[in-house]
DNA sequence: TCGCATGATTACGA
DNA sequence: TCGTAATCATGCGA
């Protein structure tokens, strides 16, 4: 025989003796000092393990008087503090985590590409500095811009309406439970305590669901980034002035044609590039020139003879305006041009 | 659609 | 930090 047994047969004689007394103080004062909680308790216990012998209307019926025994509330006040110094007591350490550091670097992503938080136009300078970047038209960069902004507040929209809908699910779910046990507290001992609890684990569940919001919202950030942002997927070709520009550079410096950072800045400006997208075509022209001389020659022909009609203009020019009366300098020009290009098709051949 | 051209990125070394 | 070499990813013309 189990202890709990052992009390119940030990009890058992008592029961019903009570009854009669409820309402009365004067009778419970009397009875307090018999021993007659000890009756009580047993008759609320032998009453509570009987219950389910009985069939529907009698269990009701037996569940009422229970709860309008006078003894009931401190029964269940001293059950419930035995379940909070057992079960919820070692519950209670585990309960208390410091916030999610994995929840914190998604909050604080959302918050800096502005789908969370208050609308700031999210991510507008990273998209006009990418657009920049990649050295598109002005006309180019705002159409991309704003498509980006639109999807960006879409997701934004999404994010908020599906936030909404878990706020909500978890409010009507944690109102249920709450309801549900606030009525089950009447039959069985749960505590205030426990209740909130319960609560705090209900949030935590729905908090995971959040954070796999979160989660999700942040790849379909990163999705919209690349795809818009990425300088590499929004290579624009340069414009031919920009190229020309270049080239010209590289080649009447091609036995140097490493351009310095005030020249690069210079040629940045003619080209309205920027500086290390100067330096990219510098480091990607010298390579591709290395490997392919061949290749390149006719253009660096093209360019040699360019230089030197410019050369020769400027030279001219010079010259016009010094002595403005000489008739040969046409003639002397075309010479030079002539003499440039044959000089440059001798070392094309010995190139090649 | 394919192949070449070209701007950007990355790893590595001086 | 800059330059080189390799590579990627996209643009563009045939």
């Amino acid at each position: 025989m189990d202890d709990q047994t052992r009390m119940m047969t030990g009890l058992t004689g008592l029961g019903g003796l009570a009854q009669a007394d409820v309402g009365d103080p004067d009778s419970v004062r009397k009875q307090q000092s018999l021993g007659q909680p000890q009756q009580d308790i047993g008759d609320i216990l032998q009453q509570i393990m009987a219950i389910t012998d009985e069939s529907l209307d009698e269990a009701q019926a037996r569940k009422h008087a229970l709860n309008c025994h006078r003894m009931k509330p401190a029964l269940f006040s001293v059950l419930c503090e035995i379940k909070e110094k057992t079960v919820l007591s070692i519950r209670g350490v585990q309960e208390e985590d410091p916030p999610d550091p994995q929840i914190m670097r998604l909050d604080n992503m959302l918050l800096a590409e502005g789908v969370s938080g208050p609308e700031k136009g999210g991510g507008s300078a990273a998209a006009a500095a990418a657009a920049a970047a990649a050295g598109g038209s002005p006309t180019d960069s705002s159409i991309e811009h704003s498509d980006y902004r639109a999807k960006l507040a879409q997701i934004r929209q999404i994010y908020h309406s599906e936030l909404e809908k878990y706020e909500q699910a978890c409010s009507e779910f944690t109102n249920h439970v709450m309801n549900l046990l606030r009525e089950q507290s009447r039959t069985r001992p749960i505590s205030p305590k426990e209740i909130e609890r319960m609560v705090a684990i209900i949030h935590r569940k729905f908090s995971s669901i959040q954070m796999q919001l979160k989660q999700s919202t942040c790849e379909a950030v990163m999705i919209l980034r690349s795809r818009f942002l990425d300088a590499r997927r929004k290579r624009r070709n340069f414009n031919k002035q920009a190229t020309e520009v270049l080239n010209e550079y590289f080649y009447s410096h091609l036995s140097n044609p490493y351009p310095s950072e005030e020249a690069k800045e210079e040629l940045a400006k003619k080209c309205g590039i920027t500086v290390s997208q100067v330096s990219n075509w510098f480091g990607n022209k010298r390579i591709r020139y290395k490997k392919n001389i061949g290749k390149f020659q006719e253009e660096a022909n093209l360019y040699a003879v360019k230089t030197a009609v410019d050369a020769a203009n400027v030279s001219a020019q010079a010259s016009q305006a010094n002595s403005p009366a000489t008739p040969n300098s046409g003639t002397a020009y075309l010479c030079y041009v002539e003499c440039f290009t044959f000089i440059v098709n001798v070392r094309t051949e010995i190139l090649t």
